[in-house]
DNA sequence: GCAGTTACTTAGCTAAGCTAAACATTCGCC
DNA sequence: GGCGAATGTTTAGCTTAGCTAAGTAACTGC
């Protein structure tokens, strides 16, 4: 990587001159900032924000296979053990062993699950969509816009990762 | 009792007309995943990502007060003198009592801690960067866009809450 | 039918966040 | 000048989320 500046100002620098690192920086940082707002929310809704997440899955996507939920909540196994664990200790998520191959095991919503997801989400969106709707028309059609891409990238994968 | 598919209607037509909500419900989802996805190269850089992200307040915006970073990071007083003995702890940033008003401590980042915050985040956005790189240019554009009414979205103060 | 693979769990760790309560210091007031 | 209230930070103790490493159970293939 070549440098013609001074030390001091490389970082910068840097920034500068990779609009798409500089971009990735800022996104990270919202997402971050972001979350952290939405935290209290969730909170109030009586469950944790990854448990919300998970659940929303088990809901809208079947009955599902902890591996399968692992990979669409891009975390490690263990951990989807415990959230599921959690789910089903407050009586939201039934697990049943497939009885084809019962080393799978399958994760169904309880009506209280489905309930108290349509009621969380409601409440959790509740603050962010006001403050949405705190902006203009048109910059809440470039977030609408700006949506489905970021989706879109969160859900790539890196080829030499 | 009412069927799955009569109160599964129910819940997306709540979010059918409310768009301002749904797009909050997707925006959340997504801040979700794509730090999932990113604390992994957080990790590569020997630093969490709540770590670096105060570590960024210290060393862009100069000595700072515990309350203040508090403040700035959105989180509670003890959750701040944490993250900061943590930096502290690896050389990162050194704390002061301010002469003036001795219950007040001010953190400053240490040359070691500007430099792992320059590293650190090179590689942290470099993996997002890259999926960034796969998009069309008129995506990123949208990104571009977006980003800054995120960032405004975020600090957001909500007048009754 | 044994070896390897796959799906999940257990154990044990680190980190981040919270509340409640303690502590030290400063400020206001009489 | 001293005393109570307010402010800034810390301590203690808890919960949740994430990881790796290692274990168990069940399926697959030769």
């Amino acid at each position: 990587m070549p440098s013609k500046r001074a030390r001091g100002s490389r970082r910068r620098a840097a920034a500068a001159s990779d609009p798409t690192a500089a971009l990735a920086d800022r996104l990270h940082s919202a997402a971050i900032h972001l979350l952290r707002r939405l935290r209290r929310e969730d909170d109030a809704s009586g469950l944790p924000a990854p448990q919300l997440s998970a659940l929303s899955v088990i809901v809208f996507g079947g009955p599902v296979t902890l591996g399968q939920l692992a990979a669409a909540e891009q975390v490690r196994p263990p951990t989807i053990t415990k959230l599921v664990a959690a789910l089903e200790a407050d009586g939201l998520v039934t697990r049943e062993t497939d009885p084809d191959d019962r080393r799978v095991v399958r994760v169904t919503a309880t009506a209280r699950g489905a309930k108290l997801l349509q009621d969380g989400r409601a409440r959790r969106v509740a603050s962010l969509a006001e403050s949405l709707r705190g902006l203009s028309a048109g910059n809440r059609a470039t977030l609408e816009r700006a949506v489905p891409i970021l989706e879109q990238v969160v859900r790539r994968e890196h080829p030499f990762h």
